[in-house]
RNA sequence: GGCCUGGUAGCUCAGCUGGUUAGAGCGCCGGCCUGUCACGCCGGAGGUCGAGGGUUCAAGUCCCUUCCAGGUCGCCA
């Protein structure tokens, strides 16, 4: 070993040894008879000193010579820093008085500054990630990554899990994301996909008797990127055998409970549970954030009655009226933003505006305020509990417009205008009980709301073909304000019962034995009855993290292209290689 | 694929209604400095204003196309 000491490591009671470390010149401050390095590991930033009365000429002659992120190893003495300790550093009480000094590595001058308080935008932090990983707030938090990921294995060992690897090169199926393919060579025309989850491995692990699983598995998902999307990510993934829905959460928030007790210190309490009907009424989301009110209400039995003709067509039209109540929100919010709300904001969502309306002096006001009628305004006032000071907001209309319009609205009064969610405010909800399908406009079919392996409820089976809209699905999902950090299902363990829902999506049965032959035989041979549950790692440990970004808690990201800044990957391949693998490229190459 | 924001020195940004030689802070380079710790002082270098085209006497600024980065809707079983 070069060192005897990590850069954070001294303390007063190292005064007079004779130490050796190593590391990156963090800052230095020459003073001409006296050089001062911050030098810099993972552990911390230690101050060597270079004094011209202390050390040789040499020696002084080469600390003059240093620059920042220079690599360099130092033996010298520990000494205490008297009047002038730090208190910034934990190792601000000492300073090593250098007596040798080698530099193991010079290094160009940085493209960017690595010091705490510079700011420095991400593209290109991205392009010398490596540079960016030096920097302790970023170090910190693939430290508290790895202490997660840690003790979930722990966790899961000690409750009987089995970790267990499942292929990366898989056999593409329909239904969920666009899959990353990957081409065959030994077998002309044929692809292999990526794993979207390692859902029918983990399984077929139960129908393999291994009973309980689990695993850190990495996905890969074509699909457009956001700030919590990523093309490749981690699941954690656990599978369990004769184990019904609340088996199965009880696991999941057991792992949650020792993960924010363990790293955050913090004891999340009893976690909330919601049937999904009930979070799509009142919070206008199957993900709702609850560190804030606003809670929506029916109002379509109010709307034929307001007097107000866009609400009244609304609910004609086949469709809902729905509104929430910003209490005391007057005075926060400006006709600009109102107008915002109105005129844009809510135009990604589907709707046409936002009717709201201002409550002052018992005054309503507003654009929507004057069409209602004074005997629906009383109503109103009694259902959406209003007073003085509240902003009222309404949206009618096809039902899902006025659920997306509302619940956006409300996520953005939250979070954004009125900054209601406050940082350390842990509010966990299981969201459960989701429809099994969905209807498809654009396919002209069902869709599964989850995935084609969940299963209804035992007393749904009768309906599964009759009304399959209607019928629901074992299935729960974990919500952290207002962020869905994974979720899963009881599964499909009886072969009749998946034909029944791959017909339901109008999966034939020769492509149901074509695609899923292996899953659908498999469940012919005794399959126990089993169920699990996938979080997305990424996103747990970007809340945990307190960052609002899953890039910042995974080491080389890509960017919203789905390349690499740094290898700028994907890149071209020879045309021997295309050959090889029976491949023409149809892109031009201009 | 749609919408929005941004791209000016190595970094972070300013640059008005189109008008002289495009600026600041930090960083960098040189000099000075023995108690700093985001050291300080003096001096200096550094620009394809993302790229291409257009309008104009004149474009960082206006228009079109395009590339890149980010946000978001669609998409993400």
């Amino acid at each position: 070993m070069r060192r005897t000491h990590s850069c954070g490591a001294l303390r007063a009671s190292d005064i007079d040894q004779t130490i050796t470390l190593c590391g990156w010149v963090h800052h230095r401050r020459d003073h001409g008879g006296v050089i001062f390095i911050d030098l810099r590991d993972r552990e911390g930033v230690t101050q060597v000193t270079f004094d011209g009365a202390v050390c040789s000429a040499e020696v002084h002659a080469q600390a003059d010579r240093l620059r920042n992120e220079w690599v360099i190893e130092i033996t010298g003495t520990v000494a205490s820093r008297g009047d002038n300790v730090n208190p910034n550093l934990a190792t601000g009480e000492i300073e090593v008085f250098a007596t040798s000094l080698t530099i193991l590595n010079q290094a160009q001058t940085p493209p960017f500054e690595l010091d705490e308080h510079a700011k420095v935008g991400e593209e290109v932090r991205l392009r010398h990630r490596y540079l960016d990983l030096r920097r302790p707030v970023i170090q910190s938090r693939f430290l508290l990554r790895h202490r997660a990921t840690k003790i979930i294995r722990d966790y899961f060992d000690q409750r009987g899990f089995l970790d267990i690897e499942t292929p990366i090169l898989c056999k593409s199926t329909p239904e969920g994301a666009r899959d990353y393919l990957v081409p065959s060579r030994v077998h002309p025309g044929a692809f292999y996909a990526l794993p979207q989850s390692p859902q029918l491995f983990k399984q077929l692990l139960m129908v393999g008797g291994f009973d309980r699983y689990m695993q850190i598995a990495r996905c890969f998902r074509d699909e457009d990127l956001r700030a919590e999307r990523q093309p490749e990510f981690t699941q954690i993934d656990i599978e369990m055998s004769f184990v019904d829905m609340d088996d199965v959460m009880a696991e999941a928030e057991g792992m949650i409970r020792s993960l924010w007790q363990e790293v955050l210190g913090v004891d999340i309490g009893p976690v909330q549970r919601m049937p999904y009907a009930e979070a799509m009424l009142r919070y206008g989301s199957d993900k709702p954030d609850l560190r804030y009110g606003m809670e929506i209400h029916e109002l379509s039995d109010w709307a034929p009655t307001s007097g107000f003709v866009v609400f009244q067509r609304g609910v004609e039209d086949g469709g809902i009226c729905r509104g929430f109540n910003a209490k005391g929100a007057a005075e926060a919010l400006s006709r600009r933003q109102l107008d915002f709300l109105d005129k844009e904001f809510v135009r990604d969502y589907g709707a046409k505006g936002l009717a709201w309306i201002k409550v002052g002096n018992g005054e309503w006001q507003g654009p929507a305020a004057r069409n209602i009628s004074p005997e629906a305004r009383a109503e109103l006032a009694q259902r959406l509990d209003v007073s003085d000071g509240d902003v009222l907001f309404f949206s009618a209309g096809p039902k899902r417009v006025v659920e997306a319009t509302l619940g956006a609205v409300r996520v953005h009064l939250g979070t954004e205008m009125l900054g209601l969610a406050q940082p350390g405010d842990w509010r966990f909800l299981w969201v459960h009980s989701a429809p099994m399908f969905e209807w498809d406009d654009e396919a002209r079919r069902f869709v599964s709301v989850h995935h084609p392996f969940t299963s209804p409820y035992a007393d749904n089976l009768e309906i599964l073909t009759s009304d399959p809209g209607a019928c629901l699905s074992q299935s729960y999902d974990l919500v952290l304000n207002g962020v869905e950090l994974g979720g899963g299902s009881i599964r499909i363990h009886r072969p009749e019962v998946q034909e029944q829902v791959f017909r339901a999506l109008g999966i034939g049965e020769t492509e149901a034995e074509e695609k899923f032959g292996f899953l659908l035989d498999a469940l012919r041979y005794g399959a126990p009855p089993h169920g699990g549950l996938a979080f997305g790692l990424d996103r747990i440990i970007m809340q945990m993290a307190g960052t609002d970004s899953i890039r910042d808690v995974i080491a080389f990201p890509k960017t919203q292209k789905a390349s690499d800044a740094m290898s700028e990957a994907p890149g071209p391949v020879s045309d021997a290689q295309l050959k090889e693998l029976h491949l023409l490229s149809t892109a031009r190459n201009d």
